[in-house]
DNA sequence: CTTAACTTCATAAATTGTTATCAGGTTAGT
DNA sequence: ACTAACCTGATAACAATTTATGAAGTTAAG
């Protein structure tokens, strides 16, 4: 209901974190923080619950690969539970222990799709680069044999004039 | 039945991995491997197992922790098949149930992901290539128009002004 | 027009994690 | 007694991750 949006500066200032560090947790952890229409971080309450969960993560010395792979094993019980913040330090309290993988495999499978839509841009762009050559071959030829043609045409002109001198330079130009 | 045991030389040799890392890996995982009355390790299948599963999650970037929570999730393979490991390759023996890392999955997913990147570097390719033709085509065209210009030229310059032709068309075309 | 608060991208610096070496010990088998 | 193969623990060397800084740019507000 009452959505309420936080920018960088605040969330930096509430849970004490260095803003580059935040930019830093949010690539790391791929953690998608949505964008005003200026492309400013806009953190929802439910991104400082994550940001606070991973801060408790961090210190017990899990590092990003870790807390990507709890986060999503905690992220789908999506907690009612309001802040039960208590003070009682439960220290061999992993969260949640779910199926780890399971990223893993909707990341493969979702990865497989985009391969397979790539794959048929490919085959399609392949041919048509393909084709690009062909003509390319196509036209390099005719440019040739109309080249040519045009120094036949030079040529001819040049021995109908009896004009013997000019033979040594003009030969060079068409020797080569 | 035959529970046959690996000296920590023998697993070294096996996996390729340095003793010490044997080692380093027992204690930061957390990997209780047996010891004969010497203290000697003693590795049992299922140890490999589990070592060659986490020399996979290794390669896939996984770190020490992360390796850990995902054993965690995977090491009740409550396998009962004690049966012996023949050479019979049971192509379909579904594991049916259970998100249980296995090997052959974390090797699936990370063939996936090799080949995402195959593909990315496949779709650049095709980019570079299609850009030098495009290049090529123009540089085609260019060179096309400017020969063909100066041979008309020197067409022309041939047919209409047969007295001053020797110098002038020559310069102008060499100079230019 | 300047300042504040963002953005990105690059890179330096500090911290951790991993692998490799070395020293010193124990036990079993020649 | 000597060697081979293991053990532990300390530490060096290197690699990766994380945090910090800086440059350069955008947008909104004063």
């Amino acid at each position: 209901m009452g959505e309420r949006f936080y920018k960088i500066g605040e969330v930096s200032e509430l849970l004490n974190i260095e803003q580059h560090t935040l930019r830093y947790l949010e690539n790391s952890l791929k953690l998608k923080i949505l964008r005003d229409e200026r492309g400013d971080r806009q953190y929802t309450e439910s991104d400082l619950d994550t940001l606070r969960l991973v801060l408790q993560l961090k210190n017990r010395g899990l590092n990003t690969t870790a807390i990507r792979m709890a986060l999503e094993n905690s992220s789908e019980v999506d907690n009612q539970n309001e802040d039960e913040q208590s003070d009682k330090e439960e220290t061999e309290k992993l969260p949640v222990r779910g199926p780890v993988v399971t990223i893993e495999f909707v990341e493969a499978i979702s990865a497989v799709k985009r391969i397979a839509e790539q794959n048929e841009t490919l085959v399609e762009q392949n041919r048509l680069l393909e084709l690009r050559i062909r003509r390319l071959e196509d036209k390099l030829d005719r440019y040739h044999r109309e080249r040519d043609q045009k120094l036949d045409e030079l040529i001819q002109l040049f021995k109908s004039e009896p004009d013997a001198r000019n033979k040594s330079w003009l030969s060079r130009l068409w020797n080569k």
